[in-house]
DNA sequence: CTGAAAGCGCTAACAT
DNA sequence: ATGTTAGCGCTTTCAG
């Protein structure tokens, strides 16, 4: 059986409550007594019960880590990613993180994961898009909340951001840059505060440039930004039969679709049109040619949510700061040979 | 605050004791204090708390789940995709998965994941190559294992397992039935349960159709199974100027990597030389030409183990329980054109 | 069929 | 500086 607080104290002819305050690292205890007992603890190896110290703590260690469905199955490894990054980070940090997934729309009847029910969390973190309900239902426990990659109104939250207006300009302007004038742009769900923001990114470079903004080689409103979709998208653009020479994806899924649209129809990338994505997922390398994309820094996102949500845990940080996460232009011969 | 056991007593006139067995589905309970409280609890949204239950019965709901750091890292999501299926499968089963890494070679002074030593698991998924060591520290406690992926000899454990033979036989057979003959193998960490087993099937299918193994087509110490290497081990192969037609690489991270060699080379692919993977990663289908492999489900995997899991801590499956997921051959144009 | 009471392992007043 | 003690919220004998 394993040793508890008691075989210690016995152990080291101590009381409990100096056990305790040892673990604890309490400064009122002398030295000796301190050396004594942690050599009855490494001589037991004995590690306090989680559920015991929980239970009048009221603190588990425990991270809830909440993701919807789609999200989750997304066959590209972007939330995956986040979400290792937080696991990463929280090892540092003695925590653990409870991943859970919720439907991706709000049904009546929904319940809670049952790790905030029961208590087995001391703060939750929320990846993307969340049912504004579900959101609603959680505020009512006094969580702490980190809302990662996903901008809802109001200032009564803490979340961890991706700088998407300022990627949306820069994948404009290398376009703009390479001579390209007549640029597409397709994403699904526009409502999206992401997806909406690198799309005002795009129309602030067209702007700079003094290039007017064309809604009609625009395309809004696929119903998900995956590869599909991407496809068809491009499929849909050149049907048009508008003269485009550059595609700027929403994200690499549906910049992928294009790639393949593209290679069927035998269009020159990048000569012809030129296609730039985000989020610089594992396999734009393996495209033919390389996708150029708006690099997202998925790993250290994870880890950024991590750290915000230990400061609010020790009420080092509000609980409404936001961090802005930089991006970067990865160009890759989608859009420039040589 | 959240309501307790007392609450719910206090309101529907009852004893503490009387909620617990109510709670916890006792029949030794009349219909109507039944039905009284359990419209307490549905009235306060009462929720047990895990760790007063945890702390009591010694049980926490929860799983961990243990892979090595480079399995974690690895960018083709593989075991990732394992932990998603688990994940998956724990939700359906009201459990939840604690994940951690531990590092892939063992040191002296390591200590297993806090999650262990502070009981936070009831059970512990062990996934991939662990270091011996490691398992040996963890057997001391009397956590029920499951291993997923790796095949460690003796009887006293249960295990989720490929089936790595039949994959290596089919593959290889692919190949003959192809017209191949000069089939190379490639991989690396040739004493890995699994790839050991994946060349043996290799072999008994050239054994079959009489052809004779030849060891001088076989590289199997590229030091790990990632896509440079088999970008490595291909040119090692051409190298030596043997005039093979096929490559077999123990997974497709590393077919990869070949199929990158010969594109560069402008090896045609599958005319001079087809490729075969085994996995079946996501990126397989957007290499040109694409990869034909060996699927192997992998949320199906992580779901079995759990399962076996929740079979064990209910103690309806004994704790050597093996089960093997059968594999299934990809044909796509890395090995067959049309 | 239900209740009283002990106790799981720990923390945090409060004493000393 | 250390010990005593009262719970934290629950399960589980044991009585009734």
């Amino acid at each position: 059986m394993n040793p508890t607080i008691k075989d210690i104290a016995k152990l080291a002819n101590v009381s409990i409550a100096t056990v305790s305050l040892v673990i604890n690292n309490n400064k009122r205890i002398s030295p000796e007594t301190k050396k004594k007992v942690n050599k009855a603890i490494k001589d037991l190896n004995y590690h306090p019960s989680g559920s015991a110290r929980g239970l009048v703590s009221g603190k588990t260690g425990n991270i809830g880590f909440i993701l919807t469905n789609d999200h989750f199955l997304r066959s590209e490894p972007f939330y995956t990613r986040i979400f290792l990054g937080a696991e990463f980070e929280a090892r540092e940090k003695q925590l653990y993180i409870l991943l859970t997934t919720i439907p991706s729309e709000y049904k009546k009847g929904y319940k809670l994961p049952r790790f905030v029910l029961e208590r087995n969390i001391d703060g939750v973190i929320l990846v993307g898009k969340i049912p504004s309900q579900i959101i609603n239902l959680l505020r009512k426990y006094d969580l702490p909340m980190v809302f990662v990659d996903y901008d809802i109104p109001g200032d009564e939250h803490s979340a961890v951001l991706i700088d998407n207006f300022n990627g949306g300009l820069t994948a404009a302007n290398h376009l703009l840059e390479t001579g390209k004038t007549k640029i597409a742009f397709i994403a699904a769900d526009i409502e999206h505060p992401s997806i909406k923001n690198r799309f005002e990114g795009y129309k602030k470079a067209l702007e700079d440039k003094g290039i007017k903004f064309d809604q009609s080689i625009c395309i809004t409103d696929e119903n998900y930004p995956a590869r599909d979709n991407g496809y068809n998208a491009a499929k849909r653009l050149l049907k048009k039969n508008k003269k485009i020479d550059a595609i700027f994806a929403c994200n690499d899924a549906m910049a992928i679709g294009v790639m393949q649209y593209l290679k069927e129809k035998e269009i020159k990338v990048p000569e012809e049109i030129a296609v730039i994505g985000f989020d610089d997922v594992e396999s734009d390398v393996l495209l033919d040619p390389p996708l150029s994309t708006i690099n997202v820094p998925k790993i250290e996102i994870g880890g950024e949510a991590v750290k915000l949500m230990e400061q609010m845990l020790k009420k080092k940080a509000h609980a409404n700061k936001k961090i802005l996460v930089p991006v970067e232009l990865i160009k890759r011969k989608s859009t420039v040979n040589e």
